[in-house]
DNA sequence: CAATTTTATTTGACTCAGTCAACTAATTGC
DNA sequence: GCAATTAGTTGACTGAGTCAAATAAAATTG
């Protein structure tokens, strides 16, 4: 749950914009056309044919409503329809040639708008506010083109991010208190304090420039890799993700010929404790404990390799 | 004039931002009042006095159209309105008792739906999200004030947030490597698994949501406390936030009867040394050193209480 | 396979958000 | 002192958008 500061501030940027908006939305009354029509003109000419329902729907229009606009605009040839043969209920509309034009000088005057509000804004604030819209649209309509995860190795503020994240999401779900998260920022202290690259890595899963999750192997000594911090952000998990991290870990430690692979956790994290069990970690110990303030039951977990 | 690249981005936010409002907007649906409605009367609410002339202007409002939803208003019994003395043109509109309920019940509506939707976003996502949006405010309407920052107890993941906060800022600033993230990590580490609230304790700014600055005490034995990971985020510096972090530290360890606050910085900190110095702190050593690898110059400065 | 339900689209009737003009009263500026 | 402007209100009106009912076509059900 989002804290009431953060909404707050939510509230009120969707207010300051609805205003920014509305200044901009009123450049239309120098037309004919409301903002409405523009939205309704600008959707038909971004795609190649498409039916009324399917603007009903993306646009939420009332059908009754914009099939007014669209007889308004036949009348006036910026579109034209042709039945679907498929469906003979439905339309396909699609632009004109006078409609395209009319749409791009649309277009043009919405640019020569924007150019000039922007004129006014100090050097390199243009770049930074397209920077935060980009940022905003993708976090909020992160489904509307799903990039794929990567994995990447970690960088400045990964291990500080792992810790956040971690400590956040254990809190939460299972009401760990602080020392939890003093031990993660312990671990990824000492991971990076005396990180050796050929023998130890960090992984990073990335999602539109989003981390997602995260696992690391330290060198335990003995032969000995340690597999730690292994972690999926809510919104990325159910797509495998968290075994991908897992095999990844493994194929490092067979090619620096570790003997074995070594991991504690708590059986509380049932996602992980099977991704393990599918990966033919064998449990050699287990001990119940109170480091966190809760009652939980920690294991150790090895495979051999 | 800001490229085409640049104006479409921005086009295209504010068509999915209208599309973003409008279905957080069509909430109003579910109560009497419209968008416009609740607009006027949050306005009203937020102030303290204000004239119709004043919203007509804020709101680009028609003032007839202005005028009856006062009148109406008036008649719900959701505001009252005075004669001004200094121009009998002009009346003076606030809220009543009733009126305030319902702002606020639009306001708890309001939160709820913005909590909903950002219930469904990745870990991160919301504050990212608030951090964009503060900044297209900022910079689109420069002249407003910005938030008033706050100072509360540290919560779970802000740990985590110091750390990444201070790695990325450092290795972008000064170059330092991991080993400057992996000490941090450390100290957040140490700090949370040893916590002991009677005598050590962390500050963190917040400013709108978004965490801004730090500091943290911690028990150094033999009565003296060391002040660790001050730290000012880019966008909230100048402001006098670093002073007032320090200062909460000398009064806390004062309060809490130490003899001592000692601090180790590095002499490329400027702005934070600048701060010791007017606070007070003397110099007791200093050494040269590799250990973020970059040769700097650590220094131990103390403060006798 | 026929009957029923649902969907796509259109048209009629209507609501009401918002605009424009004209008015009164008060203030400002020359 | 008077003309111009501002603050606010009321009358008349426009038109964006909604709701209901209609026809035609497709999908579903028994």
């Amino acid at each position: 749950m989002p804290d009431s500061a953060l909404i707050e501030t939510v509230r009120d940027f969707n207010r300051f914009y609805t205003n920014f908006l509305g200044v901009l939305n009123r450049a239309y009354l120098d037309t004919p056309f409301t903002l409405t029509d523009a939205r309704v003109l600008f959707e038909i000419g971004s795609r190649n044919g498409v039916s009324a329902s399917v603007l009903t729907r993306d646009l939420q229009l009332d059908a009754a409503y914009l099939s007014r606009i669209l007889k308004r605009f036949r009348g006036e040839g910026l579109i034209e329809t042709a039945s679907d043969p498929d469906d003979m209920r439905s339309q396909i509309i699609s632009v004109t040639d006078k409609g395209r034009d009319q749409f791009q000088e649309l277009g043009r005057r919405s640019n020569v708008q924007i150019a000039e509000r922007f004129d006014t804004l100090a050097a390199g604030a243009p770049q930074s506010i397209v920077t935060a819209m980009t940022t905003i649209r993708a976090l909020l309509e992160p489904n509307a083109a799903p990039p794929a995860a990567i994995l990447r190795p970690h960088r400045a503020g990964d291990m500080g991010w792992i810790v956040q994240s971690q400590a956040k999401a254990y809190t939460e779900e299972y009401g760990w208190d602080m020392r939890f998260e003093g031990l993660v920022a312990d671990v990824a202290g000492k991971f990076l304090t005396n990180f050796n690259p050929a023998m130890e890595y960090c992984w990073i899963a990335e999602r539109a420039g989003v981390n997602i999750g995260s696992v690391l192997i330290a060198n335990g000594g003995d032969g000995i890799a340690k597999l730690r911090l292994l972690y999926v952000d809510k919104a990325a998990r159910g797509l495998g993700l968290g075994k991908t991290l897992v095999d990844e870990c493994i194929r490092f430690a067979k090619a620096r010929q570790y003997r074995q692979l070594s991991l504690w956790t708590n059986d509380i994290l049932h996602a992980a404790r099977g991704i393990y069990v599918k990966a033919g970690f064998r449990l050699v110990s287990e001990e119940r404990h109170c480091m966190f303030g809760r009652e939980e039951n920690g294991q150790t977990w090895v495979l051999d390799l």
